[in-house]
DNA sequence: TATAAAATTTTACACGCGTAAATTAAATAT
DNA sequence: ATATTTAATTTACGCGTGTAAAATTTTATA
């Protein structure tokens, strides 16, 4: 009990075991007997001795280690996949080990090489997207099974999970339509993610489908300060009053988010009951759109299952050892949350 | 070309010179001669050849990884101040490994022992607080280099760096009472932070100071929906007007967020301008508290400084190897933000 | 109970690198 | 040009584990 047990060795004497026989344990506790298993275990409870995790990994042929990259944590949204994704992983008896890319392509990049030096047995990816070094990213996903979530990069990575933003969009246009004016579309001139242009395109279709006139107002602004955008692109086109419709249909919650706080110092009323001024709607249900004044009518995604499927392929991919032979897509749909700002 | 390089050897002998040598540049690029460098630079530039991060871990007498620990990723504030550090640790040419406890204590918990067992030259802790098991967490950090910040724990770690709620308390107290009727706080009856304990002494102590009469609202609820519980009890104290005063210190912005958006709802206008009902106040400075509706009067932390003081003591014990020999503490002034909402 | 088969444990080697000590080369002083 | 000092490089060994193949023990079968 005095002296320090260092490495496996020292701790296969105090179990009166071998080694090699340890380790099985550890990598496997029900592959070695009963009664050396209970032995292991009765020294475990006296003694502190954990397997170095560096020496494992550098003999395993594949580590525990699964990357999950994701754009922006400083997002709530996507801090609230990551943790729905983590436990997944653990739960799978993974290690997650968790980036932003926040910083740009850069950073994205930078990310992926300290993954690959990782040397991770699969990596979970929402890449940047537009601003994405595709280049490199492709690169990267053809040496570490790669699975793609959030938003698609053109045929990288063995599958990609995302939502369906043509039923998301459809679906909230429709509701706009049917409840007061139609919906103008508030998007930023660029944007770096490519769900915005699949939602421009959505709205288009959707409100060609409804026989209305489409009208988009895309704005300026880089990055992803999107309440900052909102609110300051937001709020000139509400004091220009240049728009045909009170009723705004922006490309996520935050802008929404941005949009609101313009017009409520603008003075207009946001909302649908009476007396209301302006019509807000945004998309992907943000943690705090619940909390907003008024709450904010919007589209939910469903990110337990994105979250699921995700993890479930790469461990498949994992086990079978193989890349999958045909790249998988698979888009889930969206829930309306109506509120009271649309 | 054609075959791969697999180690350190065979990568020393396309460079011409010797394993140790090519180990030392790696660890010290200026460490070799000049041409030697060269020779390597060169080589580097035509094969792709890395070290293996396990097997130089595993010798190392140190690695190079500093954790990272928040209470809760999810919240925004958090995740900007993670991302500020991570930034620190990594100009300082360190590692970060980024680890929330969002989940609780027994994740507070396994967060530790998971960087143990990764054997970090360092680990900056922001701790759950109230809810921390204590015990555990002492034992770690007399194993680990630890400095505590954010939220501070009995003679944990070698120094806590946060912010002086005395004083920014005591600075928006003043401001409230000089601007309109004296604040009422609001605040969970049982927070999990630390803060709140010291920002309700603070209010009382400001209170008294200025000679007003303080007003506690505590009210019940568990765990990190700080929006959720402003807005369900904020509502019912609203509501039933059981309140002596038309003005609100919360004990935190999201707390604000909640009863701001409880008060919208119940048909209160919050603000200070003219025909408003209520003010509402808050702490922290959220990254959205300035897109609420009204934008929210709030107290700013110097989490520039806090960060900074934060990694360059870490990286002075360090540098230093060994325990210092006082435990510093140093509190750092917040800044009162006047918005549309107080 | 003897024997074959299966499960478990042990032997022996490999993994890729850090680092102290010994050696050699370069720089400086004489 | 030689002796001395200093810097750089190499030799030699160790780090703590995984794992294939060999040896042993246990279990199943006859």
């Amino acid at each position: 009990m005095n002296d320090k047990i260092k490495n496996m060795e020292d701790f296969a004497s105090l179990c009166g075991i071998s080694r090699p026989t340890l380790s099985k344990y550890f990598n496997a506790p029900d592959s070695v007997r009963k009664s050396t298993r209970f032995k292991i275990e009765a020294a475990l409870e006296k003694f502190d001795y954990r397997p170095n995790i560096y020496a494992i990994n550098q003999n395993r042929r594949q580590t525990k280690n699964i990357g999950l990259v994701v754009p922006n944590l400083t997002d709530p949204f996507f801090a609230g996949i990551a943790r729905t994704i983590e436990g997944l992983i653990i739960d799978a008896g993974y290690n997650p080990l968790l980036l932003s890319s926040h910083g740009g392509p850069q950073k994205e990049i930078t990310n992926l090489e300290s993954l690959r030096s990782i040397k991770p047995a699969g990596v979970l990816l929402a890449p940047l997207g537009r601003a994405s070094d595709q280049r490199r990213v492709n690169e990267f996903t053809r040496e570490v099974p790669t699975v793609l979530f959030d938003s698609n990069l053109d045929e990288a990575g063995e599958a990609f999970f995302g939502s369906d933003n043509y039923q998301s969009i459809g679906l909230i246009v429709e509701y706009l339509c049917r409840t007061g004016e139609a919906p103008a579309f508030f998007e930023m001139k660029n944007p770096i993610n490519p769900n915005a242009f699949k939602r421009r395109t959505a709205y288009l279709a959707a409100m060609e489908k409804l026989g209305r006139e489409p009208e988009l107002i895309q704005v300026d602004g880089e990055g992803w300060n999107f309440e900052e955008v909102g609110f300051l692109e937001g709020g000139k086109v509400i004091s220009e009053g240049r728009l045909r419709t009170n009723t705004f249909l922006c490309s996520n919650d935050r802008l929404a988010i941005g949009v609101m706080s313009a017009a409520f110092e603008a003075g207009f009323r946001v909302g649908h009951a009476d007396g209301c001024d302006l019509r807000v709607a945004g998309h992907d249900d943000h943690p705090f759109s619940r909390y907003t004044c008024p709450s904010l009518t919007t589209v939910s995604q469903d990110y337990a299952a994105i979250g699921k499927c995700s993890v479930d392929t790469i461990m498949k991919i994992i086990d079978s050892n193989e890349k999958s032979a045909e790249r998988e897509v698979k888009l889930f749909e969206g829930r309306l949350i109506m509120r009271g700002s649309a």
